[in-house]
DNA sequence: CTGTTAGCGCATTCAT
DNA sequence: ATGAATGCGCTAACAG
């Protein structure tokens, strides 16, 4: 400090500390530094305490990129979901975060706003930051795979959740999507409703055809037709439900009930046959699928199929872990299936 | 390929191709190769075609832990949001993560579950990941910012949005709270409500506080008696709602209006009230703050104070990328201030 | 236009 | 128990 033979002047640009400012502080080698602060045995016990202050005081932060660099490790998990703005991914989201934080690793989040374009992007995205691992539920345009193709060349796991990529052999988690419908429609069934409409989702997703399968058999098991003037897959697009609802409604027949590919969409549903005067579940059944929180809260509250949302997350996230942990030549690619149940409420 | 000595076996080990692979199969130096993939000008044309094509064809990715070392930038951009489970912070990083996407940066995020304690992990996590820059929303529990003084302290801007922290000066964004507090209440006073009672959050956020600030300002300017008996406030465990609700409608006097911190708090409320068989609004009524989707599907539907959700995160991102394009000498805090706006619907 | 050299910050051999 | 040397993959300053 004071042997310095000029004025020096601290310079403008922000310097991280890093392990030589300590170990010259200290008079010692940075691979000392090295060692005390990663906790190798081999470290005077001195030393390590002397370290351990001084880079405490200095604010001292390991560097990310010279770790990753050496270790081609970065202790990041990416999650790709399609959208962000209803509850359903946020909460699933919740979930893995719990399970990776719990591993030591951190999330990156993005969504694809239902855009194949994006999804690709954000993908991309995932890649260049050097991702150990990949969540992905995928968007309803989705059907082209090889962006997440390239992260299983690259030795990078991927795990699939609700809207999976039935054509990649990696681990995926689902719901009992065929079980809860059939479910649902048989509690519809039950009630005595005979005609049953059914309003998926984009035929691409397999989780329309699980659910819409689980839809015809209930109805065959009961000896009831399966109409597909009763049927209507649609994008997701909540602002094209009044179209459908309409369509069903204003049917020579009229449904006596309508079991939806989820619960927005049913939601959406009953605020249209509310308009058109007509009673909730007098007139009209009407049956969701998801249990999301708002379900409870509308009225009259919705029957729903609950699917254990968070759980769906911590799985995902579980089963990338462990991947993670395995040599690429030993993956395994187990379908996780989740329980679903039905909850009853006044919409039926 | 043909030339090699021995029988050569492929490692196990995954190999990420590296500008020397590149340069290596193209005879050329690795300097010329990184020249090209960054598009230096001075580079042959078809030099360049043939490293692109290569590096096309080899699935190069750019190793960002390098970069990093070098560039001291992540282009990754942190958030920290208390919760995550209601629709408000999700679409908030929807119009960050638009922001932030459009300058070129990712986005970390992660919720503190309301926790202080997570939070600081929270922001030890960040700091660990070099992000460039940090957008915050704290808990309800956060009184201390040390974990955040350390942001500034290593040059890091951060710029806080909706819970922000008074205690330090940098960028924040808000909204009109006092202004659209005032608008719902002396919406309530034109109405003819006499007794307005208000469910407020923490003391200890400056959003409650200014939120309460504009009921009490309405209500004096209308010459309505400030009642402290008709004021709470709560922690915001929505489970903890009908007690305070079950106060209100057991005072000797019972409001005929409660104005609510929050939609969530308001659809409690509103759930409270009607399953003591009070109409809503005839007997009472409510008004939230800010305009969850929610509001609209319930019944009655939701008179509340709308604000840009979308925009808080948008412009908070914007701010972060202007504070960190400055020198820290050059940081900037000021506080940007959203619009909002009554919507008025059939709870009031 | 291209090759050579020197680090970025750190963990890790190999010495001592 | 500690120091010196090496290199992770890349960019940039310096030669030609």
């Amino acid at each position: 400090m004071g042997t310095l033979p000029f004025l020096y002047l601290a310079p403008m640009k922000k310097h991280q500390t890093t392990i030589v400012d300590i170990a010259k502080e200290l008079n010692i080698s940075k691979s000392t530094v090295s060692r005390a602060l990663t906790g190798h045995p081999s470290v005077h016990k001195s030393t390590r305490e002397k370290v351990l202050a001084l880079a405490n005081e200095l604010e001292y932060q390991r560097n990310m990129f010279s770790i990753g660099l050496i270790k081609k490790r970065s202790h990041t998990i990416g999650i790709i979901v399609p959208e962000f703005s209803r509850s359903f991914f946020p909460q699933v989201i919740i979930g893995a975060q719990e399970r990776a934080k719990e591993a030591g690793y951190n999330l990156i989040i993005s969504q694809s706003d239902e855009s194949y374009i994006t999804e690709v992007s954000n993908a991309s995205v995932m890649l260049a930051h050097q991702v150990d691992g990949l969540l992905v539920s995928i968007t309803k345009e989705t059907n082209n795979f090889e962006h997440f193709k390239i992260f299983q060349r690259k030795g990078i796991p991927i795990v699939f959740f609700n809207r999976v990529c039935d054509e990649m052999i990696v681990p995926k988690v689902i719901v009992e999507d065929y079980e809860g419908a059939y479910e649902a429609v048989e509690h519809l069934i039950k009630k005595g409703r005979k005609r049953i409409a059914h309003l998926s989702g984009p035929e691409s997703l397999s989780i329309s055809k699980r659910r819409t399968n689980g839809y015809k058999d209930a109805l065959r098991k009961h000896h009831l037709p399966v109409d597909d003037a009763l049927i209507i897959n649609y994008d997701l697009s909540i602002s094209k439900v009044p179209i459908y609802i309409n369509y069903f409604l204003n049917l020579p027949e009229r449904p006596d009930a309508i079991f939806c590919i989820n619960d927005p969409t049913a939601i959406e549903a009953m605020r249209v046959i509310k308009q058109r005067g007509l009673k909730i579940p007098e007139d009209i059944s009407v049956i969701g699928f998801s249990n999301d929180f708002v379900s409870s809260l509308i009225e009259p509250s919705l029957t729903t199929v609950e699917q254990p949302i968070k759980e769906i997350g911590r799985t995902a996230a579980q089963l990338l872990l462990e991947q993670m942990d395995r040599d690429v030549a030993d993956w395994k690619a187990a379908t996780v299936v989740l329980k679903t149940k039905l909850i009853v409420r006044e919409s039926s």
